[in-house]
RNA sequence: GCCCAGGUGGCGGAAGGGUAGACGCGGCGGACUUAAAAUCCGCUCUCCCUAAAAGAGGUGUGGGUUCGAAUCCCUCCCUGGGCACCA
């Protein structure tokens, strides 16, 4: 059979030229996707009722930052979660999908610094400028609950938690080191420091000594550890966030040093290897401990000094280098091993972290393989208090680490290190030398940043009364418009006169505001709850809503964020839980990590020049074509490659669907076995069904659209051989633009219209189906000699057991391979094989 | 160094103990066209062979388990990500 695909294809010309008025047959996606998105607007198609009596589901993608251009990694995020949002929906499910803009931040600042424009210019027309290329997708986020987390009825709410955690002994004030980026010009908590370098803009970051705000996430280390409250998360993400809290079990030893005559008369330090206490030979002080000064000798002073001011020059990626060559410096003094009484020289060196443990460590050079590098150094003698495996008593050539027999090591002596641990363990406990503890790597999280764009801290300073926090009815502290944006490591609000200055709450006297706003990320910890009462004025969440939503059924985002937002709010959610606002202790209970879109092997920026504008294709090609493309190239959290090639094969097979859908049913002729043709036909149906469903539900869209593709292409084989029924044919392309729905909205909407159904095809239901129907009638029956495929034979589906074996060693193919040889063994796997083990 | 995730045609990728390479891109051949584009049809892992048929080989490497391994187990190599002087 001929057709004429000229006047039924997909046509990729502008609108001006082709409209549905001048031709029905011929579809323009620029066109047709203005035409259904408008129509799905007036009619509140996506708008969501928080009173629906269906199941919830809330599918949360993480919100854009608004950078001002929507580029194409954005669609790789936000297109596949959308269309798994649809698929939900089109199961049954009352879903919440919504979007919003995470709009405090740098570069808004920076753009005011460069050109003068002011922050909330800058971002409020990027956000505009956004939210057109958003609806451009054809999603469905209702736009009635957008948040924009710049606007002072969002942040207001982030005061307003501050307080509460201040209030819970959350929210902490310390002078503490941290980490400075010399081009953002403010402080970064631990998690946004990669490799000693800026999370942000790859800065080398450096160490300042400042006052800073701290939300005491350490709190919950342990808690954060367990993950039994979470649905569904990649165990990646789990691992990588175990490893940063980094916990570990250990023992607290204290020695002494009440000789020194100083109030303080012991030494705590913190040891994992507790077996080992007998082969301490030195004793490691951070160079920052406060200890150092009172315990170095004064001839040792000048030198002391020296290295410790050395050290806190140091930037945090020359400190932290794991090959650097140790350094250190004896301090003249000494302190006692309880144990044993051995008396234990004391040093500073840089590779003890004042902020790990106890700032101090026990050297055991021969079980440690940097103390063994410092004795090394340092001459300081290395004993053997875990003998190897068979050791011959001669001086070791390295740390030995493992575990082994316990050594010079007083009563304890011939135990396993393992018992070791334990008895000595016992031990310190009943002498009230120390106790067993755990130690976590994890830091509290330093929220102050030196920056305008963010979120007023709302705390006074005032002479007489202190810290005293702004009182709720107070909320929202205003960002002043007026602040000058001059890059002077220190906040512009504190040179804004009339924001700086302000009365005490309590005694009513001049005081001064903290001028520090808080980092971004305290926004998006808990934004996802914003979206359930985006105008909510009497709390940050309406309490019904909140019991209606949340928690978030399933999120979806960039594994990037795996210790910053996702361990933050993961702590954000456990803390107000703990003040009584929520009552769920996790916010994310299922998550799926998208991969990275790329270009030309590369990641897309606009230094390498690869990057990709979706606008382009989307004017071109409409943004059904675009969204499948992005899904079909590979599984989603594999990420993919972007080639021009490949989305026009996308384009091609959108138009062969829309020429099989708007063939003529009329035109089909009597074919010669119509039960025949409607079995088959349908059978591929409800297969295709089955895959198409699984897939969406694992986001594995890249199979679900091969799966469509290959009832497409049977489609046309069958129509063209004469072996279809109007019947069979109807229903398959109907429910065929219902599985395909999800993915391809516009054109789905506009061919299930052109068949006559009723409006709308996304309020329709995810066809079901049928065991019996995808029930093949033949299979392949493969035979293989000694697990050697040598024949294909097409078989009744029923056939039995004794059957296929009959049939297999009867094959002419099969024969000669049997040929003199004893038949051992027939394996069958019903339905699929039989293989003839011969010798 | 430790912990994850990967390594399959020219390319993106299917298959997660049972027909390796679904689906798509690219390529080749053909139809339509004055021609081109678009569209449609056919072929497209490698070797052997004039060709087909039939063989043989083939999922990073080397071993193992199994009637049968891309798939499970062990060794090593490579790629990407995380942690790393954390006591």
């Amino acid at each position: 059979m001929t057709n004429n695909y000229n006047d039924t294809k997909l046509s990729w010309e502008s609108p001006e030229q082709m409209t549905a008025d001048n031709n029905e047959h011929v579809y323009s996606p620029r066109f047709l996707d203005k035409k259904w998105q408008d129509r799905w607007t007036k009619d509140g198609l996506h708008s969501v009722d928080d009173n629906d009596p269906r199941p919830k589901w809330y599918e949360l993608t993480m919100f854009p930052y608004p950078s001002g251009d929507l580029h194409i990694g954005h669609w790789y995020a936000m297109a596949p979660s959308d269309a798994h949002a649809r698929f939900r929906k089109m199961q049954g499910y009352n879903v919440l999908h919504p979007m919003g803009f995470d709009a405090f931040g740098l570069p808004a600042e920076n753009a005011a610094i460069k050109r003068g424009i002011h922050p909330y210019e800058w971002t409020m027309s990027n956000i505009e400028n956004m939210r057109g290329q958003l609806k451009s997708m054809g999603t469905i986020y209702d736009w009635d609950r957008e948040i924009i987390c710049a606007l002072p009825e969002y942040y207001r709410w982030n005061q307003w938690f501050f307080l509460q955690f201040y209030k819970a002994g959350l929210a902490y004030r310390a002078h503490a080191p941290a980490n400075w980026c010399p081009s953002c010009q403010t402080v970064l908590a631990n998690e946004q420091v990669i490799d000693g370098n800026c999370e942000r803009c790859d800065t080398e970051v450096s160490r300042r000594d400042l006052e800073q705000w701290f939300l005491r996430i350490t709190k919950y280390a342990e808690e954060l550890l367990d993950f039994s409250g979470l649905l569904d998360w990649p165990e990646r993400i789990k691992a990588m966030q175990s490893n940063w809290i980094g916990r570990s079990e250990g023992t607290h030893i204290s020695f002494d040093i009440s000789h020194c005559g100083l109030e303080e008369v012991e030494l705590r330090t913190f040891t994992t290897r507790i077996d080992t206490i007998y082969g301490v030979t030195f004793v490691v002080l951070a160079p920052e401990h406060p200890l150092v000064d009172k315990l170095t000798a004064p001839e040792k002073a000048k030198e002391v000094k020296a290295y410790v001011e050395q050290a806190r020059r140091q930037t945090e990626i020359e400190r932290l280098s794991a090959d650097k060559e140790k350094t250190g410096v004896f301090i003249g003094s000494y302190c006692v091993n309880r144990l044993n009484g051995e008396k234990v020289p004391i040093f500073i060196a840089d590779y003890a972290l004042l902020s790990y443990g106890t700032g101090i460590v026990m050297g055991v050079p021969a079980h440690d393989t940097r103390d063994f590098a410092f004795a090394q150094k340092f001459d300081l003698p290395v004993k053997v208090v875990i003998a190897p495996d068979n050791w011959n008593g001669n001086e070791l050539e390295e740390a030995h680490i493992e575990n082994g027999t316990q050594v010079n090591s007083g009563q304890f002596d011939g135990l396993t290190s393992d018992h070791g641990k334990d008895a000595i363990a016992d031990y310190i406990e009943g002498q009230g030398w120390g106790e067993r503890t755990v130690s976590y790597r994890i830091r509290d999280w330093l929220i102050s940043r030196q920056r305008y764009w963010g979120t007023p801290i709302p705390i006074i300073y005032c002479d007489r009364c202190g810290i005293v926090p702004v009182s709720e009815d107070m909320l929202p502290v205003l960002l002043p418009e007026d602040a000058q944006f001059r890059p002077t490591g220190e906040s512009p609000l504190r040179y804004n006169e009339g924001f700086l200055n302000t009365s005490c709450p309590a005694c009513g006297g001049m005081a001064k505001r903290e001028t520090d706003t808080m980092d971004t990320f305290v926004d998006s910890s808990w934004y996802h709850m914003r979206y359930t009462s985006p105008s909510y004025h009497d709390a940050p969440i309406d309490p019904k809503t909140m019991a209606k939503w949340l928690p978030v059924d399933q999120y979806t985002g960039g594994a990037e964020h795996a210790v910053m937002h996702l361990l933050y709010s993961r702590f954000f959610n456990k803390a107000i839980r703990d003040i009584g606002l929520v009552d769920y202790d996790e916010p994310y209970l299922r998550l799926f990590n998208q991969g990275t879109i790329i270009s030309q092997n590369a990641k897309m920026s606009k230094s390498r020049g690869n990057v990709i504008n979706p606008d382009i294709y989307v004017d071109k090609l409409g943004a059904d074509v675009v969204r499948g493309y992005i899904m079909f190239l590979g599984p989603w959290d594999q990420g993919g490659e972007w080639s021009d090639g490949g989305i026009n094969g996308m384009a091609r097979w959108f138009n062969r669907l829309w020429d099989i859908v708007t063939r003529d049913v009329e035109t089909i002729m009597e074919t010669p076995n119509p039960e025949k043709a409607e079995r088959d036909l349908t059978r591929l149906l409800h297969k295709t069904i089955r895959r198409v469903e699984e897939d969406y539900s694992r986001f594995k869209f890249n199979t679900a659209l091969a799966a469509m593709m290959e009832l497409t292409n049977y489609m046309a084989r069958a129509w063209d051989n004469n072996q279809v029924t109007k019947s069979s044919w109807t229903s398959t392309i109907s429910n065929l633009l219902i599985l395909l729905a999800p993915i391809a909205p516009h054109v789905t909407e506009e061919l299930w219209e052109r068949m006559g159904n009723e409006y709308s095809i996304h309020n329709q239901l995810m066809p079901d189906w049928d065991k019996d129907l995808a029930q093949d009638e033949e299979i392949t029956l493969v035979v293989q000699v000694n697990g050697k495929v040598r024949d294909k034979i097409q078989v009744e589906a029923s056939v039995s057991e004794d059957q296929a074996k009959s049939i297999a060693t009867e094959s002419e193919k099969v024969k000669p391979y049997l040929q003199g040889m004893d038949i051992r063994q027939l394996i069958y796997v019903p339905g699929k094989l039989v293989n003839i083990v011969v010798s």
